[in-house]
DNA sequence: CATGAATGAGATTTCATTCAT
DNA sequence: AATGAATGAAATCTCATTCAT
């Protein structure tokens, strides 16, 4: 194996350690050392990959939210139809908040808490344009809405987090039945 | 001034200090040392009224939730129509996550992390019952859609959370306008 | 009740819960908070009839060296001979380490460690002198060893600590015929 | 100097940090910071070499134990007679208590208090066998008293404990004559 | 690059003692 | 005399970070 392929495992192995320990037991309680071995690495090791414990966990929610946002819009071609559009990025999403859970939790962990700075917070968001631009169109051709893309947010996509949070913890399960009960609702709120 | 009230008082000061500071800094970063320094109290006094940490923060949690839907149901009267009776419940809700910002901020906190153990979470769950029976009422007049108590809360509620924090960053600004339009989109979302 | 009864009732108290802790608890786990509860008292309580920690332990000290002395010597006679009364005595001190295991497992605790100042110590030896009496004649009528006082008491009567101890941890059980014996090698060991 | 050997000569050291100021001060006021005061250690450190303060005194204890016996059984040979065996390890314990008596006092504290827990007061216990051997061959041969090891381990060793502590503190001095005497004493308690 | 050992700084918690009542 | 509440000081232990190897 290459050089440049370790270095990469060992820092997504850290990353990945990050999201589990932050996910299971929070970012209180999870120590360095603990990163370290989960990651199988030493914690003097970490510091080659990472300035400190607050980068590591800047650089970890830059990297998921990346990865959501990639997920989001494959296979998304702006040729579609708004509504074509918008019900494949959602399920997209879906499918990420529930398969993907560990990544979603953490997400969903570092957007309502104050752990990651506000620069990395900012770097996080960048990737959601072609969602935006799809709503513009939409608000145009008069089928969506003509309210903030935050109001569009905040009923459309992030009802999903909610929902995968009372699925991880067991209180509740959504099947595909419900996955497309749960596509109704968010159209419904933000159609025109 | 008596003795208990003395007592109340400095409880009190301790649960305001506890949710300011991990609002503004999070959990890993509120030491008790702080806490007691904002209640003017020492540290050893805490452990007077909390049996440590964790119990702190528990108890605060359940003392907001309490908070929280006792704003949320004030003043509603179950001889409302679903409708009207909806549009009240979620009203004093939205007034209640934009007013009380700070107690909206804390349950969000800890509605997305593993800080509050799960005992008291069930706790905190316990005072909704009045807006499942609304719903269940409006699934049998047909008024709303037949689907899981999650789906709705999801949709219905859960979204002005999101709009609070996005509030609370400064990244946007919810007036009246807004908050009619929010209130059409739950509605929207729910409606059958 | 006469308040002077109450006063050393409580005081009696304090001492039996000062005795019950540090034997189970060792010094070092038996917080002044521990010692009130036990003695259904205040922690504040304790100051009105002990200077302090220490104080209270010194004085449980002198208290329970002197109920063991009184214990070694009652109906013990001058007029015995040698051998009559070191027999009545070593019963006396082995019955009292027996059955009041509580008050000699203290004394063994504080005889073996530094807890005790050292003007306490010297006030808990003073009443021991009708032993030495005793084995000053028994020297001088040759019947005893004419080898120090220390030596004596290390030999005829400081095991029966050690078998006490053994017993109160559950390794062993002296009945009557192990006391006979044990009287058999205290008294081999010092006679002439 | 190999990395081993430092870890193990802080390890030593702070073994003997413990035993020092244990015996000097008791373990109630001893705290983890004067250990690693006087080992030249941050007091972080004592926790890479055991788990917290109770392993520490256990590990302490089983330490000097092990060194205790050691002692007592060196160039001790089973085919000496009974009666040379038990001199000769008699001697040998004489001696540790004498002149290792910062061990032996710490061995006594911990044998007579509730500081040291079960397992490792077992563990400590192990290597006393060749001399319950020799016993049971004394027995065996008429020449020794046939009664319960404790009784004979109470007359004939522990005494030593007693006349140990009356030294250190100074009101006794235990010179050869002495020595002789107190194995006069020792052995005519137990033999036949 | 990689590490294990080490640690300074600080976290949580305890406790002997005091004081207003 | 008696107390419950309060606390300053200190105890145990943790942890992010560094450094010699």
């Amino acid at each position: 194996m290459a050089k440049l392929q370790k270095s990469i495992d060992k820092r997504n192995a850290l990353i990945n350690a990050t999201i589990a320990l932050v996910n299971n037991n929070g970012f209180h309680a999870t120590p360095m050392s603990k990163i370290a071995k989960m990651a199988n690495v030493s914690p003097a090791t970490i510091y080659l990959y990472f300035e400190n414990k607050q980068d590591l966990v800047n650089k970890t929610y830059i990297d998921v939210k990346a990865q959501y946002t990639a997920y989001a819009f494959a296979n998304f071609d702006e040729s579609m139809s708004v509504e074509q559009g918008f019900e494949h990025i959602w399920k997209r999403i879906a499918d990420f908040k529930l398969n993907e859970s560990e990544s979603a939790m953490f997400l969903s962990q570092c957007d309502n808490t104050p752990i990651i700075d506000e620069p990395s917070l900012q770097e996080g968001i960048k990737h959601l344009q072609p969602l935006l631009d799809l709503w513009e169109r939409g608000k145009q051709e008069g089928l969506i809405k003509p309210i903030s893309d935050y109001l569009l947010y905040a009923y459309a996509i992030n009802p999903l987090s909610f929902l995968m949070i009372a699925q991880k913890r067991g209180t509740f399960k959504l099947d595909q039945k419900q996955i497309e009960e749960a596509y109704e609702a968010a159209w419904s709120s933000i159609k025109n």
